[in-house]
DNA sequence: AAGTTGACGGATG
DNA sequence: TCATCCGCCAACT
């Protein structure tokens, strides 16, 4: 939606919320059975190359009942919550198959397929 | 104020 | 394919 023109620079505490902000809303828009990656939450939030910001963001205030946290995943379908806590993400793999989502034999999942595009982009990834 | 950490991504070995 | 390193940047100590 339009949020009209924003200061990158002013204000302090209140940017850093609106900034939490926007990646919360985008995740809740992630589609039921449908997966996303924390740069793609990120890009979409306006913040692009701040895949970083997408997990703390989820980090700090991921924990509310109903949000779909675990549809968020690292890079090539990996879920990145593994990395550190191996057990938080045994809980995510349990909420994506209850939805749907498939692994493969590596615990992967295969965003060609539930991957959630909510529109075309052609940019190759470039960083 | 300054250094370290990190629910990352991508390149490299 | 997996392990490690580096870059980017906000949060944390």
């Amino acid at each position: 939606m339009s949020r009209g023109p924003r200061r990158l620079s002013a204000g302090g505490a209140d940017q850093r919320s609106d900034r939490y902000a926007r990646i919360y809303a985008v995740v809740r828009r992630i589609p039921h059975g449908k997966v996303a990656t924390y740069g793609q939450v990120a890009a979409l939030a306006g913040l692009p190359r701040h895949a970083r910001l997408a997990g703390y963001a989820l980090h700090a205030r991921g924990d509310a009942p109903g949000f779909p946290w675990h549809r968020v995943l690292g890079a090539g379908g990996r879920i990145a919550l593994m990395r550190r806590k191996p057990d938080s993400g045994v809980t995510q793999r349990i909420r994506l198959e209850h939805e749907g989502v498939r692994f493969d034999g590596r615990g992967r999942i295969d965003l060609a397929v539930y991957g959630w595009r909510q529109e075309p982009r052609r940019r190759r990834a470039q960083r």
